[in-house]
DNA sequence: TTAACTGCAAACATTTTGCAACCGT
DNA sequence: ACGGTTGCAAAATGTTTGCAGTTAA
């Protein structure tokens, strides 16, 4: 038998049925260290099972997601990329030369954000904050 | 003669050629408070002029956006919505509640957005700030 | 057993594009 | 006159959905 994923172990918790095709993608899901879009995720789950549907893929990161298991990104704004929901929140840093997604944690900014939205009379329930770079050196010589 | 909008004005600066739905376009653009995505766009202009497609509409929004002149944003996901381009940079504070954009600043973020950046090697050229919340009070009653 | 899930293909929404006609300079 | 622009309809992209057959509990 094999281990449970850390999503798979979530979602046997809340009493969801729990699929030949859900455990691939959960598994799939909690084995990835980037943020994978559900095209990737599908080819991550095809190469475990190579007749798993691509609706059942969107089917399923939509469930995970709604269940809070999964958080949904947009960056860019192509299509939207997965990564495990934690308990430990933190924002995105963006390589845009390579698509490297580097996760880092400010407490300083979150204050300032709630203080600006008390400002304006609203209570802050969510927030993005994406950071795009370069590495230093490469805008010297353009391109 | 009609006064030129402030878009239609820059565009004249770079020599594009000013054709009767650019200058359309480019007068909504800059008569908008809002953040209109190119369907309300082209409703707007459709007011001017009905006979103007939406395909002119998404290319010359592109097209100002890649002068320099809009803004392209994705709030919430679904389609995009465009601002004029200011010197004035600032951030989005969206209520959730009736999907109202406020604008802000905050240098303080800013200064630490690029102290990020730089710690993990990179040079910050671009960021998304974007805060969602409720108006206080709305939250102790539910939904 | 049976309600929920899957695969497939069709539908969808947004955006882009090929092409012939048109228009600004 | 000519090259860029437009309108139309078709294509592309990412995602959702209807339905008939399958499966977990």
């Amino acid at each position: 038998m094999t281990a449970l994923s850390s999503i798979e172990k979530l979602c046997v918790e809340r009493g969801m049925k729990m699929t030949g095709q859900r455990r691939i993608i959960a598994q799939v899901l909690s084995d990835s260290n980037d943020h994978p879009n559900v095209d990737e995720v599908y080819s991550r789950a095809s190469n475990i099972d190579s007749k798993i549907s691509i609706a059942t893929v969107y089917r399923t990161v939509r469930l995970f997601e709604e269940a809070g298991l999964l958080e949904k990104h947009d960056f860019g704004g192509n299509s939207a990329r997965y990564e495990e929901a934690t308990d430990d929140h933190h924002d995105h840093l963006i390589n845009v030369k390579n698509e490297e997604v580097i996760e880092f944690r400010n407490d300083e900014i979150e204050v300032l954000q709630r203080k600006i939205a008390e400002e304006k009379g609203l209570k802050l329930i969510g927030h993005r904050l994406e950071l795009y770079g370069i590495p230093i050196g490469d805008d010297e010589k353009g391109q």
